[in-house]
DNA sequence: TTTTGCCGCTAAACCGTTTTACTAAACTTA
DNA sequence: TAAGTTTAGTAAAACGGTTTAGCGGCAAAA
């Protein structure tokens, strides 16, 4: 119940304090029977070392801080979750603990770094933070830190771990094509940045290898709003002829988009499809549910982790960790040709 | 970039570490002109005293352990996240900072116990946990806890914020019966626990308040797997006649018992209407959308977290705390009596 | 025989703050 | 003016561990 300290337990045994806190620390300069002994009655008494005393002592906090985005929406708050839980899983296998912090847009840097000056946490986790001014901050100040589900320029040279994009969209829009889709459109945000310039790549490599083309009419733009997927619905609908299938470059753009074509009539799969990439909770109970490519959603928190760790133990690390998706056939590709 | 201890600040201000405490610490005992010049260097200089000499010191951590339930499907994890985020938020106001843990069905209560006796936290926060044995432990200990979206038997007496259940069940009854059905279904565990208990007994109560009669066949089971739904639709589809409404107790039997019950031929909510408990994050995106009870999703971190405040104060508090729902009208409830 | 090296162990210093106990000066009060 | 009180300030102890430097004893090497 009491606090027992380290002398206390030196006191006991008999022996002074460096030999209890030798055992401890498995060092040797000790003989097999006083650390028998010491560590019996470390068991029997059930004493823990003081954290805070240790942390001070050793100048390290074995502790890993993650930041996480705050969205209004849950919905776009992806994979946190199942990201928090590997994190802390890996954390726990290295003898880290794992603190937690909300960031809106307005984020303030300066608590962060403080908070690694003092050594309150040993390194940082920014889940879907992309910020370019926190990041080069982060990186001046010469924090361990490390991207996870972000969009970031490669040429930033900012460790991270992500989706590879370009090939999800790569292999989503030849899976259309594998379906005998031939007029496969793409829907999906159309400001220059590389989350576009990524999916859309993909999309239009498929294309190019396919040996497709692709009106620029069947190119949509969507942003993150309820109201831009219908004006974006309502604006394909005035096509003469709609493409058979369109490459939805995000299932939270999907989500929306489904909702809205049924609501205008359309059937999906029957007249169109859609392929969509990022498989979120929500996506499989959608009505059809939604074909998207898919990965092991665990692989976002262990490879940070992983890459954080080598980062703060100043091993050598690869930068950029782009994870690999497959597709998920459910309900809404239409299967066009008979195979 | 070096680290400043409490001692170079001290030295560049012409004063004793004592003097630059109490500046840090708002005491007084320290002229203005003295704390104006020690405020200068420590703004210049941007020190910031060590977290943990200070904790190790005032042998408090300031910092709040949250246990989440650790879930293979990512479904019942429920409202973690946005519990996570309220709990953060109010932390940071009251200068708590949140660590974080995961805990399967196995979970081991003495690693909590330590790090409480340790101080490496001041207080605990579990979510979705309600295994006896682990409470009972944590009372023993005389560890400052809290449980949230739980369910305890109150007369357990252990600190504890969710929903209100009952009520809940009464009013999303209630609803149904304003809405014209006088035939109204349960579906939800029979398992005789407090959740059981209480949805049940809103649902009995409302029933009864409202004059109406049940058929016990209408009083469906159903357990938490896809499985259990389907039987438990194609139990419901033996009847002679079916009623017109169902209260399902959950979403997360909702999701399940809709998706069959189409795919059985039911249309909903022209066949059955459900009326549901919790408003998942998915619940709004299913087709059609789910009619349930919803509530301020901020409230099961915010309470949790004052609540948990006032224990380690040693403030007197409400053990008990029960947060209301309202129903929100979506898409599946039929209106069968005309207004 | 002396030297070297290792082993088991400990006293004391150290980590960076807060807190206690005490001093000297200034300011009140009678 | 003497006594009491407040104020500004500091030295040193405390928190609970880890680390360093050093000591005596013993065995192997020279």
């Amino acid at each position: 119940m009491s606090n027992l300290t380290i002398r206390d337990i030196a006191r006991m045994a008999g022996v002074s304090t460096t030999a209890v806190s030798f055992v401890l620390n498995n060092r040797s300069g000790v003989s097999e029977a006083t650390r028998q002994k010491v560590q019996e009655i470390i068991r029997r008494t059930g004493f823990t070392p003081n954290v805070h005393t240790r942390r001070l002592n050793l100048g390290k906090s074995f502790t890993i801080h993650v930041v996480l985005r705050q969205y209004g929406d849950s919905l776009f708050n992806q994979f946190a979750l199942e990201t928090l839980n590997s994190i802390f899983t890996v954390s726990k296998s290295l003898g880290y603990s794992v603190t937690l912090t909300f960031a809106d847009s307005s984020m303030d840097c300066t608590q962060i770094i403080d908070s690694v000056r003092n050594k309150d946490c040993d390194g940082i986790i920014l889940n879907q933070i992309s910020d370019p001014s926190i990041l080069s901050q982060l990186q001046q100040e010469n924090i361990p830190f490390v991207c996870v589900d972000a969009h970031i320029p490669a040429d930033m040279n900012v460790p991270m771990v992500g989706l590879d994009y370009y090939d999800a969209a790569y292999q989503a829009t030849r899976y259309l094509y594998e379906q005998g889709h031939t007029r496969i459109g793409f829907i999906g945000p159309t400001a220059p940045d590389v989350y576009y310039h990524n999916t859309f790549g993909g999309y239009a490599a498929a294309l190019k290898d396919a040996n497709l083309t692709c009106d620029p009419a069947w190119l949509a733009e969507v942003a993150y709003t309820e109201e831009s997927a219908q004006a974006c619905i309502d604006r394909l609908l005035q096509l003469p002829e709609l493409p058979t299938a369109f490459l939805c470059a995000g299932d939270v753009f999907s989500v929306n988009i489904i909702h809205y074509a049924k609501e205008r009539g359309l059937r999906i799969p029957e007249d169109i499809s859609i392929m969509s990439l990022d498989d979120l909770l929500v996506s499989r109970y959608l009505d059809p549910p939604l074909s998207t490519m898919t990965f092991n959603k665990e692989l976002l928190g262990e490879n940070s982790t992983r890459l954080l760790y080598q980062i703060i133990q100043g091993e050598s690390y690869e930068p950029v960790n782009l994870i690999k998706t497959t597709p998920v056939e459910r309900g809404t590709v239409k299967r066009i040709k008979e195979s």
